[in-house]
Order: C-alpha cells, then sequence, then structure tokens
DNA sequence: CATGAAATATGACGCCCATCATATTTTATG
DNA sequence: CATAAAATATGATGGGCGTCATATTTCATG
C-alpha cells in the first residue's frame, strides 16, 4: 500500500533536493536557507514548517546527495557491467568519468566536501563521516578478492583525489588527461579481474 | 643590503600568517577580516591601509600558505634524505605523516582548500589553480626516473585524497590506518630506487 | 621636546542571513 | 458552497561581516 505523499512531503522533498544540489555545487556555507526555498519554488518564511534548522537540512541534504549519488553510480555501473566489465572497472569509470567534470551536482558529494568535513560540527560532520563510510565500504565491495581489504581506503582516496585536483587544476584538457591515466593506473594496479 | 622592514612591513606580515593559518584551519569562508586582523594584534579598521580588499588577502594567504608548506616539506624530506630515503620516499612520509592529521595549519593548503577551489573566482580562484600546479610539478621532480612523468598528477591526487579522507573519516584510529596502508602502497608502486 | 606624517583604532553604514511571529492562501471536510 | 485546519507567504528582528570615514596613537625628524 503506497501512500500518496501529502502537501507538505512534497514541498520537504523538492527542499531536500535543492539543498543535496545547492551542497554539492557551493559546500556547506553555500547552502542558505532562502535560496534552498526559492529553488525549492517556495518562499523562505515556511522552512522552519519543514526543518528545526538550518543545520537540520544539511544532514538531510548530505544524505540525498549520497543517495543520489550513489543510485547514480549504481545506474551507471550497471551498464558498464552488461558490457563486461570487472565491478571495479565500472566502479572506476563512473567515478571518474569526464562528464563529471563539469557536473559537480552529479557526482559524489564526499569530492565535493571531504575538506570542508573536519570543520564541521555536530550532526553536520556525523551525516558527513557517513558518507565517507559508506564510500570505503562501496569501493571494497567492487574490489577484487585478489586485493587486499585494507586497500579500499587507498583507493578511495585516488578516486576523490584525482577528481578534486582534475576539476580545481587550470585547463579542462589538463583535467581530461588526469582523470584518463587515473583511470589507466588504478585499472592497472587493481583490476585483477 | 638587508632593508630592516618598516612597522607596516611587520605588520602586514602578521595579518598574512594570521590569514595562511586561518585559511589553511577554516577554508575560503572562514577567512574573516576582523578575526584576522585580532590574530594580528591589530584591529579591523586599519585593514584597508594593507589589502585593497577581502579577496587581496585571500591571495596572500594561499600564497603564504603554499610556501609555508613546501619549505615545511623541505625541511622534513631533507632530513628523511640525510637518513638514506629516495626523494619519492622523502616526500611520502612527509606528506602523509600522522602529525599532520591533528595539525592542519601545517599541512598541505591544497589538501585542505582542493575541494573549494572549483567554486572561487577570479584571482583568488588563479592563486589557488597556481598552488596546485605547484604540487603536481613537485611530486614530479621527486619522482625516480623509472616513473612515467604523467603518473604525477595520480600520484599527487593519491596524496590529497589520502590526507583528506583520513581527517574526514570517523576515527583519529582509522586515519592513521589509511595513512599508514598509503604510505606502503604509493612506497610499493613508485619507489622504484 | 615639538611637530608633522605614518600607522592604527574607533565607530558607523549597508548588506546578507538565520530565525521567528503573524497574515494569507490553499486544501480537505461537512 | 462554507469552514476549519494545514501549508505557505510576508515581513520583521538581531547578529555578523566587509567596507570606509574619521579620530587617535605612534614614530621619525628637526
Amino acid at each position: 500500500m503506497e501512500k500518496t505523499p501529502t502537501r507538505k512531503e512534497l514541498s520537504h522533498d523538492r527542499i531536500v533536493d535543492a539543498a543535496a544540489r545547492a551542497i554539492r555545487r557551493r559546500g556547506y556555507a553555500g547552502v542558505g536557507v532562502a535560496d534552498v526555498m526559492k529553488d525549492a519554488g517556495l518562499t523562505h518564511g515556511g522552512f522552519y514548517a519543514h526543518f528545526e534548522s538550518r543545520d537540520a537540512l544539511l544532514v538531510a541534504a548530505i544524505e540525498r546527495a549520497g543517495r543520489g549519488s550513489a543510485s547514480h553510480i549504481a545506474k551507471s555501473t550497471a551498464a558498464l557491467r552488461d558490457e563486461g566489465a570487472s565491478p571495479f572497472r565500472a566502479l572506476v569509470e563512473s567515478y571518474l568519468s569526464d562528464r563529471l567534470l563539469k557536473s559537480p551536482d552529479a557526482g559524489c558529494p564526499v569530492a565535493m566536501l571531504c575538506s570542508e568535513m573536519p570543520r564541521q560540527a555536530g550532526a553536520v560532520r556525523k551525516a558527513s563521516t557517513a558518507r565517507v563510510d559508506s564510500l570505503l565500504k562501496y569501493v571494497g565491495r567492487s574490489l577484487s578478492p585478489a586485493v587486499p581489504a585494507d586497500q579500499a581506503g587507498v583507493i578511495a582516496a585516488t578516486l576523490v583525489g584525482s577528481l578534486q585536483i582534475a576539476r580545481a587544476i587550470g585547463s579542462v584538457e589538463q583535467g581530461k588527461r588526469l582523470l584518463a591515466t587515473a583511470r589507466k593506473t588504478l585499472l592497472a594496479q587493481y583490476d585483477l579481474s
């Protein structure tokens, strides 16, 4: 029995979606209550009927962004696996896809927020580290059994770092080259399929 | 002939130092004019006798933080090299030292700011990408000739990503373990000395 | 020690933002 | 269609921050 969502639930959902986009595009500090509400097609005043505080919105946004990225990756990897790619190859090629260079609001929130996480406090921090843990677990599950499990952290770090540096570097051209060699290197080292 | 610095030059220097600490500890948005001036032992009003704008301070802070980290690494690697370590091993062990887990204002500003860089504008962005380029060049110079030059980017990404994730992860214990395996993995793969 | 200039402090202005109180609109029920 | 409750809008408040004008202090020079 699927309960049809109430109007408030629909609004709530649009707000979280807008916040999840904002936090990936602009970081923690870039999530403003008024802006998010406007993006959700509402005005700022009604915000506190939906959330106790801005921090509560941030927590919801982080979780939503994580789920969004996870399902994005899942879809992308599924397609690659259909073409015969190993789980690890599918992850690497999805995570380090050229397309993500320009569209930050589709990529992994850990890559967008990682360097800001240690500065966050309380529930926001907790929700953030939970996303990191989740990424590590995901990477771990995609590894070939021949790869030691403790490598998941370094591999995740290489994925996150490559995407970040490819975005931060001067030219898009350089960024694409970096992504390409990162994919090649990771596959050469860990894709023991 | 060493010109002795004027009072204003000394103040300027303390301001930039305070800003360089702040930007590594708290990110771009965490550099407030009033806070920085207080840290420098001054009050907020005199700021615009030293800088045209807050953005100009950010540029100076990024450059100072980069130089600070570079000289920190240089000192640390020099000591390791005296003990017989290869240039690459010295870099890896300096950059991924356990000590940096807790003291963000001593570590590499690229690791602290990387995910925020694409969001910056104008001169701040330029100064930031210059630091990234500089890091890539530094890594490239420390590589053994047997390692292809285009690997510098991936290696830098692994360094930056490992430090970030080690800091963002739940426990310090986990962070140290991640740093240790990152060091081990990088050395096993690239330290062809 | 006096004096003018350089450096810094005090204080104010305008803007943006999170939060909240209250008014208005929308939806469901009789 | 009327009415009450739910949802959202309007508007206000207080605080923080970048910026700047002006006052005060500090320093060098005679």
